[in-house]
DNA sequence: TGTACATCAGTGAACGCGCGTTCACTGATGTAC
DNA sequence: TGTACATCAGTGAACGCGCGTTCACTGATGTAC
């Protein structure tokens, strides 16, 4: 085949354009966003594979490794990528609300919105046999469950919860939150007799201590 | 090889010894219980292959399908295995106390228990991206979330709870014991200040609206 | 301005692996006569 | 009681597949002179 019988620009691998010298962090970015589409697409992270990956990018296999050692190291950076979404979300809502049960409601519905918008996301967060867990996050950066804790906190002392175990409760609500989430995505069958997002109300008002529920 | 050249007995897949004629339904419950160990021992679904299953009983692959058509069959009796377990459980030990508050209770740690002692199993029923839902038991068997619904009814009833939807609110109980066990396999290196058990305790009597939690 | 050349981004063929599944078979067990 | 034979439980080799990873390579891009 002549290089005059492909359109200008076409290349083998579904037409995507070698990146220029300099610019091959570009391919980097690529990769993880097509492993985050990918794993959002069909729900599983065994679905992201290094051919796969390739295959969506339009790249041949081997040309990952330039940018990552090995499969695990993808699956890595799409775990931090969703973890600093996850925060940034959560910390950002809370921030937003002056009043404190406004502001924990805010957080707690941010959480479970950032799940079902990014059910694959959130599920290789909390549903892997061994996942991060929320606290040791990386210096430097904001907490989410601190977050949560904080919000208790303010609450209680505005005299607006009755609760007097923020960490212990703050746990409770996180736990209900996960629950309900990882439920929803995957008993779908269930009648569930409310939106989700009034379970999440009704949980973080019983479970915050939170008087007229 | 001569055969003498072998102790009497020994086969060649690890020992096992062949079925007599009309015992060959034994080697279904053989691979049952092989699949559901593997299952156990290394919690991830997929690790039930049939060459794992084969190994492990110490027959060949092919001897599988004279008991199951394929592999997904194998998962669907390993599900269904569980789930009559978790059921099991769950009615027996509700059925067991006389105080409503108490069978309330009951049933809840021995859903949780099932999920500890079990996780892989538990793993299977509530991890998937597609699970079997609580609802829609086979009929005649009896239904482990009516039993949490009644549970809830009779402590309203004898005026222990102040609960006004039994449904609700034992959909709630359910998303949140979900929450706290798939949490505590999950993230275990989370600093919990408190035991799943109390956990549990707390989520029943805040979000089943009993008095005096 | 032109050209040789180093560099960088990426390729393509191949490897060994474990998998689900198929196929033609074997040989011990039990039964009919 | 003995023997031919049907049946049943299970085998072993082979298939095609997608995978992670390795290897030697190519060819466009930019730079030094």
């Amino acid at each position: 085949v002549s290089a005059g019988a492909r359109p200008a620009g076409e290349q083998q691998h579904g037409g995507r354009r070698r990146n220029r010298r300099g610019e091959g962090t570009r391919l980097r970015e690529d990769i993880l966003a097509a492993a985050t589409a990918i794993l959002e697409r069909d729900g599983a992270e065994e679905s992201i594979t290094l051919r796969s990956v390739a295959r969506e990018i339009g790249i041949a296999a081997p040309s990952i490794y330039a940018h990552f050692a090995d499969r695990e190291e993808i699956l890595h950076a799409v775990i931090n990528a969703a973890f600093d979404e996850l925060v940034e979300a959560v910390v950002t809502a809370t921030a937003e609300q002056t009043d404190p049960v406004a502001a924990l409601l805010a957080g707690c519905h941010a959480y479970t919105r950032f799940a079902v918008a990014r059910p694959g996301q959130y599920r290789i967060l909390f549903g892997r046999t061994r996942a991060p867990s929320m606290e040791a996050p990386r210096p430097g950066r904001p907490d989410a469950f601190q977050t949560l804790v904080d919000a208790v906190a303010a609450c209680a002392e505005a005299g607006r919860s009755d609760s007097t175990d923020y960490f212990g409760d703050a746990t409770l609500i996180w736990m209900a939150m996960h629950g309900a989430i990882a439920l929803r995505t995957t008993a779908s069958g269930f009648p569930w007799p409310s939106s989700l997002e009034d379970d999440i109300d009704d949980m973080v008002h019983r479970l915050g201590r939170l008087p007229d529920s």
